[in-house]
DNA sequence: AAGCTTCATTGACTTAAGTCAAAGCAGTTT
DNA sequence: AAACTGCTTTGACTTAAGTCAATGAAGCTT
């Protein structure tokens, strides 16, 4: 991937004056991961943020138990680690890659420089930063006011939304993934993936693929109008 | 209140050009509420973002069965409303005062002519942003991974932290709304405290008044390191 | 093909936390 | 003082979701 070429096709970088797209390309560093490796842990001193050029990653807390949070997924574009250029010391989760990931690295120092200089460099950043907490919010609301099955149901027709095509869509995920996601464990996914089949809202292959049977019933229950049997 | 005195005041206005806090008093307008008055909710149309003057503020979101989740309680000096100005459309929360309260109104268009202006106006917005993204991210964490007692006890020594003052402290708010901020009810949150006194975790003189007396187990219980019995 | 590893499912059980209902306790208003 | 109101506590019960353990299925590796 060609630094200059990729830089411009960054939603963050959007409408820059065509001389910072050079300056951001000096200050850069590329750096490769492997599936699985850890690209900071939470704690971690912040000295920048990423882009990610290529692969994925998740961004996630972790309890000592064991269980884990996913807060995103992020893949091509989309940076991550940018809170910590803006608050100081450390990263507030971790960050993996889900398969072997490529990234762009900016030093917050030269990175605020730039943004002193160019103000659509800012409102950029300040949308990105909006529509996160925007997504926080919706996550808030979902772990302490609805039920996991309200939650799923949620996710699907987010996925359904996204996929325009009509009723049929395909997890980009593993389940247990997914699980993590939804702020519960795959077991009990499982079970309300099964019931929801067993009550004809949704059929699945049995793998990553699913059809929506039931959208009405999916919204009603994602807004806490309906419950499982 | 002097508008042209307490603009200056505001954290978020730190540090601009004397003749920005000027184009700041032109573009604001005053707005009162009394306790318990809605000042936006979820979903209005956003023209706007708040700083609070004086009085407090929840900022929350509500379960269909009438459940609440706090997301923050603001005070004077607070801008709140503010993501909507930068993703546009609507507010992702609802505003409410819990006392009397004045704010000052920032109407979105004038404001981000100001932002355009002066670089460091959006480093300050940048900052509030994210440190609000990490008090979320603590917040799912919490919501996701700890169990009530575990987010209780975090929120005693947060408190405690704040108060310099020994291991006593006074809640500002009631406990109903101190369960509403931990994502749980009354009920629970009451046999929580009861069992933690049982304990000699903490004492309390049945309201608003509590004393830590054992802080490490507040600590091993506040990392999942610890239950109650 | 056999074996390995990772992921997914299912069953039996436990438990944290919610619901519902009643009573207690302030604080304040008339 | 009596009655009203809003907040808090307590008890008895229900339930959603987690734990633990076993099994099944899928995809790779050698």
């Amino acid at each position: 991937m060609i630094l200059k070429d990729f830089i411009p096709t960054i939603p963050l970088f959007q409408d820059l004056e065509q001389k910072n797209y050079e300056d951001l390309a000096n200050i850069v560093l590329s750096r490769k991961y492997k599936k699985g490796e850890m690209i900071f842990s939470e704690y971690d001193t912040a000295d920048g943020f990423y882009v990610a050029v290529s692969g994925r990653v998740k961004i996630f807390k972790s309890s000592p138990e064991g269980k884990e949070q996913i807060l995103h997924i992020f893949g091509q574009g989309d940076p991550f680690g940018e809170i910590a250029v803006f608050t100081g010391k450390n990263f507030p989760a971790s960050a993996q890659t889900l398969e072997n990931s490529e990234t762009i690295f900016f030093p917050k120092n030269a990175f605020i420089g730039l943004i002193k200089k160019d103000p659509a460099l800012s409102l950029n950043m300040l949308s990105v930063l909006s529509m996160r907490l925007k997504r926080f919010s919706s996550l808030i609301e979902d772990l302490s006011l609805k039920e996991v099955p309200g939650r799923l149901a949620a996710y699907l027709l987010y996925l359904s939304d996204r996929k325009d095509s009509c009723d049929e869509l395909i997890l980009d995920i593993s389940k247990s993934q997914l699980a993590s996601i939804l702020g519960t464990i795959p077991e009990t996914l499982s079970r309300i993936l099964a019931k929801m089949t067993r009550e004809n809202l949704i059929e699945s292959d049995g793998k990553r693929k699913f059809l929506i049977k039931d959208r009405d019933s999916l919204i009603d229950l994602s807004e806490g109008e309906r419950k499982l049997a």
